[in-house]
RNA sequence: CGCGGGGUGGAGCAGUCCGGUAGCUCGUCAGGCUCAUAACCUGAAGGUCAGAGGUUCAAAUCCUCUCCCCGCAA
């Protein structure tokens, strides 16, 4: 193969599954690496976009860039499906953000069992959706564990905790990139000691869990009856998806990006819109302001408060 | 052929149903006012109305086709 020291990096047979971009650094590192990628599971191809036409996922396009053999099975939980990982012979499967229940024939399968890669540090948002939880719950850090699997949901011993601090700034989308590339990073310092036996995982402390579900879309509609400080975190952590929402009249509005003036104090009921300048949009809320910086009306891309308030009046209108 | 919204000076929009002078809020430029200004006053520049074809005396507006943007589904 290579003229590395075999000794000291011995080539891995490794099987990947993931789903979305989350998931492509560190399958993108794993090829780069000296391992061998024997094969790449990810979801079925969905239908999305305008048109709705069959879209792979982020990380069946790398696969097949790559050149790799990509399974979608539709569950893992049947005897042919487990049968299939097993045929690979793989020393390790490695899962980020794959969307499927690993059933135990499955978890036994590789040689060296499956690791999973986490984006928070557990036990704390244990479930689908540890990034933007962090985010709205205003935690100050986040991070990636790169964990043993087991049947329990994130529930297996830990081989490293990398710990990132959350920006002020920072949205489910750049933090989830953020800890993509720190993921890929963790994976590949983990490796050699998991493959090896050495490395041994310290069990989780199951007092602290926390669980992280699902995000839903009807979360993203914003209650103007919460303080400012949390919706301005609703706002970051569903960028870019759900988006957060709000209704002027009949339309829909998406809030993109706003800000809490520090010295404005509510006058008004929840939702009423304070004052309307280019600087933003004030609007009061259970406790503090809101100060709408970006938007996005229907039919129209997203635009700066300043742009908006250029064809409309909304002083004094109430949203909900 | 999944459904719906949209494309009009640099930006955001009205005008389209019901064909007949290119409009509004800004921005830009010039001048003025002011101690000063992101404020105010005066003036100016800037448009193949997404593109192509058709109907008509006349098309942003009606008909046909194409392109591009946005939302719905995770």
């Amino acid at each position: 193969m290579t003229n590395i020291p075999a000794a000291r990096i011995p080539a891995a047979r490794i099987l990947y599954a993931g789903t979305p971009e989350f998931a492509v650094p560190a399958l993108a590192a794993l090829i780069a690496s000296a391992h061998e990628v024997v094969a790449v599971y990810t979801q079925p191809d969905r239908p999305a976009g305008r048109g709705r036409r069959l879209t792979p996922s982020p990380v069946k396009q790398l696969a097949l860039h790559a050149g790799l053999p990509v399974r979608q099975p539709r569950t893992l939980k049947d005897a042919a499906a487990a049968a299939e990982v097993v045929a690979w012979d793989a020393d390790l499967l490695v899962v980020a953000a794959y969307g499927l229940i690993l059933p135990q024939a499955v978890l036994d399968a590789p040689r060296q069992g499956c690791i999973n890669i986490h984006a928070s540090l557990l036990p704390r948002w244990r479930g689908a959706a540890p990034i933007q939880r962090a985010l709205l719950a205003g935690d100050q850090q986040t991070g990636i564990c790169i964990m043993r699997m087991e049947a329990g949901l994130d529930t297996g011993a830990l081989y490293s905790e990398s710990p990132l601090a959350i920006a002020p700034g920072d949205t489910g989308g750049s933090l989830t990139m953020r800890l993509a590339a720190l993921g890929a990073e963790a994976l590949l310092a983990a490796l050699p000691g998991i493959l090896d036996g050495s490395a041994v995982p310290a069990p989780q402390d199951d007092t602290a869990t926390t669980y992280a579900r699902k995000l839903r879309k009807d979360e993203a509609r914003i209650d103007w009856g919460r303080p400012a400080v949390e919706i301005e975190r609703a706002v970051r952590a569903f960028d870019p998806w759900p988006v957060a929402q709000t209704r002027l009249g009949k339309e829909v509005l998406r809030i993109w990006a706003a800000s809490v003036p520090a010295d404005l104090a509510a006058s008004g009921e929840p939702g009423r819109v304070l004052a309307a300048r280019a600087s933003g949009i004030d609007i009061a809320t259970g406790e503090g302001v809101l100060r709408v910086e970006e938007l996005q009306p229907p039919g129209k891309r997203r635009m700066s408060a300043r742009d908006f308030l250029n064809a409309r009046r909304v002083e004094g209108a109430l949203l909900d």
